[in-house]
DNA sequence: CGCTATCTTGAATCCCTTCAAGTCGCGTGG
DNA sequence: CCACGCGACTTGAAGGGATTCAAGATAGCG
C-alpha cells in the first residue's frame, strides 16, 4: 500500500488514487483527468497561494502537507486547515482562494486548471460526489476544531491535538509507540489557538505528570494513554462518530 | 420574492426552492423530490436531534432556524453553526450526526428518508452538484468562524458578530438602521466562544463608545459603521471574498 | 401590577499572554 | 572533531483580559 510518487507513472499508480476528488471515477474518466493533469512542487515554507489571488487552478495534494491559514492585521495567525495527501486545495465556483495554502513539508500538487475542473464537475456525477463526500468531511472536522477553540483550556488542547497526531500515524493507538510531531511549537500554537510559550509549558505539563515521555523536542511516546484522552476534554468513548 | 410556506402547495413554491439542495434540479427532478418529501416542525427550544442519534432522514430547514452545538461533559457548548432556511441537517453518507440541532425559533423541515437521498445523490448529478456547493459554503464559512474563536479578543468577536447580523439583514449595510438580535446573550456567547457576562459587557462598551445604540435589549441600530468595521479586526476591505 | 427570566454591573480570581532571559540542539565551518 | 552560531525551545515573572461569583436592575408577560 505505500506508493512513492512518480510524475510518470499514469493516475492509476498515484499514491492518492482512491482517496482524492478522483477516487470515484472509473477507468475512462481517469483517461480524461489523465489529459487534464499536471504537476507542480513547492519546497518547504513557500506559499502556495494567498488569500485573495486568482484561483486559476484546483490542485490536490499528492505528496507532504500545507496548512491553511488566515493572518490578521497585527500578525495573529489561525491555522484552519491542514492539506494531507489526497485533499484538495481550491472550491469549484469561486475566483479566488479565501486563506493562505503554505506548504508545511515540501509538496507536490496534481492541478487541473479551474474552469476546466467546474465543465468535470458539472458533467461528471463521479468527480461532484466526490468532492462533496470529501467537502462534508472537512466540514465536520471543521467544526470539532471550532469546540476546540472556542472551549477547551490549554492543556484540553493539546491533549487532543497530541492525540489527533498520533491517531493519524497508527490506529488503534497504544502506549509506548514512538511518534513524531510534524510540526514546530510555533505552529501548534498558530493551529490551536495559542501562544508557542503555551504550547511548550503545557508539554512539559504533560511530561511532568507522566503522561508523555520526550526523546528530544519533536520525539515522543505516550506513557499513558487514559491520562491523555482524559486530558482531552471529550467524551470517554473517544467522541469520533463515523 | 417574500413566500410564505404552505404545506400544500408543491416544491415549485417552496420558499427556499432556488437555494436548497433542490436549487439546480429541473422539473421533472423535482416530481420526483415532491414523492419523497415529508415535513415534521419543531418548536422553539425543541431539540431536534441528539449528537449520536441514528440518522434517519436528510432535512432542508424551510422555516425557522436552528443551531449545530457540542456540549462538553462539564457543560460548556460551543454552537458550531446556524441553520437557516435552505440549510440542510444531516450528511449524506453518515449514520448519526456529530451535533446536537436544537430548534432557536419554530422549525419547519423539508424531510428525505436517508437511505433514498443517498441513492439521489448517486443518480441525480443536479443533487450532488448542489450539495457540493452547499459544503463548499459552509466549509469556507467555518473556517472564518475558526480565525474568530481561535485569535480574535471579546471585543472583535462582538463587533464581528454584530456585523454578521447585520448583513443578514440588509446588503448593503447603512448607519442608523434598526436591526434585531435573534439570540439571548447566553445563545450569543455560545456562539462567539465567551461567556454570557462578557457578551453583555462588551455590548455594553460598545453602546458606551457610540457604536451602537440600544431600544430594549434586543433592539439597536447601527450609529458607527466605521467604528464598528474597524472594532472587528478584519481588513478594511471586508475580508468577504466571493 | 408583580413575577420571573434575562440581563447588567461589580469585585475577585485565574489562566493565558507578554516580555525577558536563558538553554538546548543541530548544522556549519574552521 | 569541536567550537561556534543561530533557530527552536524552555522557563520565569509580571500583567491583562476573560471568567467566576455575586448582587441587583430591567423588561416582558401573565
Amino acid at each position: 500500500m505505500n506508493f512513492v510518487f512518480n510524475e510518470r507513472d499514469g493516475c492509476s499508480k498515484c499514491p492518492i488514487r482512491h482517496r482524492a476528488v478522483c477516487a470515484r471515477c472509473d477507468e475512462d474518466e481517469l483517461a480524461i483527468l489523465e489529459g487534464m493533469k499536471s504537476y507542480r512542487t513547492f519546497e518547504q515554507g513557500e506559499t502556495i497561494i494567498w488569500r485573495g489571488d486568482d484561483l486559476h487552478h484546483i490542485s490536490s495534494v499528492v505528496a507532504g502537507s500545507a496548512s491553511l491559514s488566515r493572518t490578521l492585521e497585527d500578525g495573529r495567525t489561525q491555522v484552519v486547515g491542514l492539506l494531507l495527501p489526497s485533499d484538495f486545495i481550491g472550491s469549484p465556483g469561486r475566483k479566488a482562494v479565501e486563506f493562505d495554502v503554505t506548504a508545511i513539508t515540501d509538496v507536490t500538487l496534481c492541478r487541473f486548471e479551474r474552469k476546466a475542473f467546474e465543465r468535470l464537475v458539472s458533467d461528471v456525477p463521479h468527480i461532484s460526489q466526490r468532492v462533496m463526500e470529501m467537502a462534508l468531511d472537512e466540514l465536520s472536522a471543521a467544526r470539532e476544531w471550532m469546540v476546540l477553540l472556542g472551549r477547551k483550556t490549554a492543556r484540553e488542547k493539546i491533549a487532543t491535538f497530541i492525540e489527533m497526531v498520533v491517531r493519524r500515524d497508527t490506529a488503534p493507538i497504544h502506549q509506548d509507540q514512538h511518534h513524531t510531531l510534524p510540526f514546530t511549537r510555533e505552529e501548534i500554537a498558530n493551529f490551536l489557538g495559542l501562544t508557542l510559550e503555551t504550547v511548550s509549558r503545557q508539554l512539559s505539563l504533560l511530561k511532568k505528570d507522566g503522561v508523555l515521555a520526550f526523546v528530544g523536542r519533536r520525539e515522543f511516546t505516550i506513557l499513558d494513554l487514559a491520562a491523555l484522552r482524559d486530558a482531552t476534554g471529550d467524551d470517554a468513548d473517544g467522541s469520533v462518530i463515523v
